[in-house]
DNA sequence: TTGTACGCGTTATCAA
DNA sequence: TTGATAACGCGTACAA
């Protein structure tokens, strides 16, 4: 029992040997007794977790990782935890895997520096046996490194080609809130979204203005350009560009935003310049976090949390699945309107009737 | 090269082994090459990097903690992560901790099962290198088995005896915001909080409520208990309570609510009750969560994200440090006033002038 | 500067 | 049911 010397200089810990020494056992015995203590005879088995207690035993996670030949823990990887839509899907992702016993590894990302490195871990054999990727669109080099890994993955709120993936249809969600406001008889429609990212053909809000021009198009409304706003994706930009899209001498009735944050901008302006909510301007969102309840803000509701859930179920039968590794999956999540206190009809001058119901398509312009 | 089967049935992985031998070197001085190239010659420098990229070779992150002896993870366990300010110091956690390349092992435990699996992960060895508990109380076994481990850990928004901690002074917050109201002249004060558990001492809002009464007795205000309610840790269940206390004969003039959430269930119950805010009714929060500025709700401010940085570095320093394992170190970060709109002096009947000043301390101690 | 051999703590296999 | 032993892949003395 007395402490020995090591390489590392520690004082060196109980092994699975020292415990089948002090029961007088093998260590096969002991590992047995560990891992579900089958076929093991009732005495030893006391005797044998006597020694463990006794000793303090406490076995080593590395060793048996490399003894298996695999990890038992799941990476997750995210952008930064200030975004609340990324935070609920990451609590449902906690929740699905946390009752399955794997360790998760959450990993956020900002720079392109982490983002590497990151990879390089991931990507690390007995590291990981699955990864879930949230909100961050894979780079050509990082796409080579996971099928090369062949680690199973699943992708959240993104959808690249030949990965599994759990995602909505933002057009679709971006005509759905547009065709709300289209309803009220709007005719004069702004849009307010985040900023192209160069590297990547389509985001989220790049979808949702396709969605947005989609349905004007469908209603036979002509597009304002000064009207497509597309700025950092924070409330304060949204509310200076909405600001700067309301000072205009002539306005919309009603702009649409691409994320409920941007739409707090939205009203932050709307309140700067006197303008009544929805009396001079209606505003919609996007997503329905909390706050959007909280704010009465009409806008289209993403089931975030059950998003994470969704991912980390296809993750999990991904991984135990015998399905060829790789091969794409894309569920599509579904979407609804949640019309709250911030969207009415337009400030009458052209008072159109609320359209009774939808899929009526209007018969032309409206002036 | 070609694939040999092994024990474990699948196609065996490139090893570091193999590498030398197809760069004609010796193992040692890949790995060499591997952990920061120093001592090799860039001609083998070159080779060795020409293997492990022909192999696709990826390193075993197992034999590595193994042959280590040491993990490279920091285990982070909190509660669901449907609170925000857990949310809120989980990000200041993962922000320190992403910069030092430590993966992140994240566990969010709610069931005493799940709790217990839990430390059984979290001990054993090369698993952890150290640990952040988040607005959990260690039970008497849990501090045991931490000891034990010989793990370095922080807890963060807890103070339990004998281990490191980030807190802030709930006491004096609790003063604080009654003192806030008193000096707008209240002497009709209600408090709503969380239940006590049981299983401890005190929780932070029952130390508010402490801070609370230290207050009124300071004030020399009497205490109505039909107005001290302690309730679940939830909006609509604030909300209950809070209707009760306002509906009964005579009313507070203003009320405490222990965190910014059961606020808002204050202010729903004075909604309902066609109550006006601050006007008929003061509301007081705690916590300053992202929504109280929304909301304008007047609260006391407290470094969420800031408490969470400050966890990971101490616990950084814990474990880098070569100080005595476990003493305790209880930092504790400061609070303000955050005064906003629910606030303001009370309906006019007794106006008494603005308490002058604090510090003086009461004569006798109150429980 | 490079190569070799051993140890890390566990699991799995197989003979007893 | 049990015990002995061979992997598992990497780090690291130590010898060359």
């Amino acid at each position: 029992m007395e402490p020995v010397p090591t390489s590392h200089g520690a004082r060196r810990a109980n092994t699975i040997r020292d415990v089948a020494r002090h029961a007088g056992v093998g260590v096969g015995t002991v590992s047995r007794v560990l891992n579900g203590g089958e076929r093991v005879s009732a005495e030893t088995l006391d005797r044998v977790q006597a020694a463990i207690r006794e000793l303090g035993y406490r076995p080593s996670a590395a060793a048996r990782a490399l003894s298996r030949g695999v990890a038992s823990a799941i990476g997750v990887t995210a952008p930064h935890l200030t975004s609340p839509s990324v935070v609920a899907r990451l609590r449902g992702v906690v929740d699905t895997l946390g009752n399955n016993s794997y360790d998760i590894g959450l990993a956020t990302v900002e720079t392109a520096s982490q983002r590497e490195r990151r990879m390089k871990q991931v990507c690390q054999r007995d590291h990981l046996n699955g990864l879930i990727v949230i909100s961050l669109h894979p780079t050509a080099e990082e796409r080579r490194q996971l099928i090369e890994a062949e680690l199973p993955v699943v992708f959240l709120d993104v959808a690249p080609e030949g990965f599994p993936s759990v995602d909505i249809d933002n057009t679709a969600g971006g005509r759905i809130a547009t065709e709300h406001l289209l309803e009220f008889g709007h005719t004069a429609l702004g849009f307010i979204g985040d900023l192209p990212e160069p590297e990547f053909e389509f985001t989220s809000s790049a979808r949702r203005l396709t969605g947005f021009l989609d349905a004007c198009a469908a209603a036979g409304i002509g597009q304002n350009l000064d009207w497509i706003v597309r700025v950092a994706h924070a409330r304060e930009a949204a509310a200076v560009g909405a600001e700067t899209m309301l000072r205009g001498a002539k306005r919309p009735t009603a702009i649409f935003a691409a994320s409920d944050t941007q739409a707090l901008g939205v009203l932050d302006a709307a309140r700067r310049l006197g303008l009544s909510v929805p009396g001079d301007l209606s505003v919609m969102g996007f997503d329905d976090l909390e706050f959007a309840e909280l704010v009465g803000l009409s806008t289209v509701h993403q089931p975030l949390v059950e998003s994470g859930r969704c991912a980390a179920d296809l993750l999990l039968s991904r991984m135990s699945g015998d399905g060829t590794p790789q091969d794409d999956d894309h569920v599509v999540l579904p979407l609804h309107l949640e019309p709250r206190g911030t969207t009415g009809p337009p400030p009458a001058r052209s008072t159109h009737t609320p359209a009774g119901k939808r899929g009526d398509r209007p018969t032309g312009h409206h002036e």
